[in-house]
DNA sequence: TAAATGATTCGGTCGCGGCCGAAACGATCG
DNA sequence: CGATCGTTTCGGCCGCGACCGAATCATTTA
């Protein structure tokens, strides 16, 4: 191999992101699934042929790995910085088309963007929806710098077993921030994050309101997770 | 503008960074400096023409902005997450060609590439120098999750006003790594960050070794920097 | 106002790469 | 062993976009 500038090396793995083909591949197999040739053809409308191609690019590069099963082949996303760069991509909005605050209703395509951790904290769809509904219940309120939790908050995240004054005296202590608005990629809306998203990200793991799944950042919401989002904060997740 | 899937709009962003025109215009622009367009032609080494193509293009997408002065027109890096993308693809290693441990010896063409915080410590090449001459010097050394300070070491530390049991204390309280092994994407190399790297960026910029720019996390490095860090630890930042 | 300089627009060329159908390959199954 | 199914390879078509020179526009300088 030549050698190449880092410029034209990064050009090279965003060509290989640029095609929307290969784009969605990408993209499905982001929430650490494994899906075969055929399958992934079929999800991005294009030949077996074609999407070969494609695939023996995208494992050239090591953006993707292929795992034999029979006469299936598996892809699966090569490496987490992949994800990260996917993640990266869609945070530069293209003018973020925020006419009004209306959450993406079509999320549950992929896992990842139903539910998963960022850093510590609780992100995607839920992560947006769980903190508009503390909103518009009056248990937060948003600050400059992120939110603040109410008197009625207090109690309500007493009530799930989550010590809010704890937690601000804990952040104090770190010198880390009490409830800070993180920005979600997928959602290109904030939701909470800071000491308190992470309490709150542990506590409904410990719940089992959510589930971690295997090798992913994505989370499962469990039943009985669905219930009692309705039942808390009657927030439904599709 | 007409409705798009999540993974078409990642597309769109990746093909403006496709062309190794764009990337390097992307690149020179990464450590917040702002550049005419014919500068950037002769960089890039396409015709005025071409470059301002590909400049409108960047702008119509907002990845840079435009700023007109006299009959000059100034470009510069349009947001933060544009970088952010920029140094997420370059992490994807292409397969990092690490055929021996040097460090690239080019790495002055870029502000940001010589020095620059990540978070809240020191990264690119000089802070992976400064890293590799505290491992030389057995000042550290490698353990599984990071480093380890050495007797030696300490001294060296406390000789530059960075109370190291105290470091360790605090991260202890703070449940936070003492002295983790951080990946620069510029370098391809480890350097150190957690609440050790946080003082000791603290502690440099104290000094005036390093200074802050305006709008960019680039650092400059100052003559007395360059001085000390030869005097210190033997390092030389070209 | 004319000349010079930076930047953009326009028109036209050319090559790369995505696409498909057909054929080949390889594994499984009857 | 032939049939079938998933996948890859091959050959050829076609369109997009990067590129440049020439012309145009805008701003400063003489």
């Amino acid at each position: 191999m030549q050698r190449r500038t880092e410029e034209s090396r990064t050009a090279v793995i965003a060509s290989l992101l640029a095609d929307p083909t290969r784009s969605v591949v990408l993209w499905t197999l982001s929430d650490g699934r494994a899906l075969p040739a055929g399958e992934l053809a079929r999800l991005a409308r294009v030949s077996p042929a074609t999407m070969s191609e494609h695939l023996s690019k995208l494992v050239r590069a090591s953006l993707i790995r292929v795992e034999r099963s029979g006469r299936h082949r598996y892809y699966r996303i090569g490496a987490p910085a992949v994800v990260r760069v996917l993640e990266a991509l869609a945070t530069v909005a293209p003018i973020a088309p925020r006419s009004d605050r209306g959450i993406t209703e079509d999320a549950s395509r992929s896992a990842i963007r139903l539910a998963r951790t960022c850093y510590d904290h609780l992100a995607g769809y839920a992560g947006v929806k769980i903190t508009d509904a503390l909103l518009e219940a009056g248990y937060m309120v948003e600050t400059g710098s992120g939110y603040d939790v109410t008197a009625a908050g207090e109690q309500w995240f007493a009530a799930l077993g989550i010590g809010v004054s704890d937690a601000r005296r804990r952040a104090n202590e770190k010198r880390r921030q009490f409830a800070r608005a993180c920005l979600d990629w997928s959602e290109r809306r904030h939701h909470i994050a800071g000491e308190l998203g992470e309490r709150l990200c542990e506590r409904l793991l410990e719940l089992a309101w959510f589930e971690r799944r295997h090798g992913t950042r994505a989370l499962r919401v469990t039943a009985l997770g669905r219930r009692s989002l309705k039942r808390h904060l009657g927030v439904t997740l599709l």
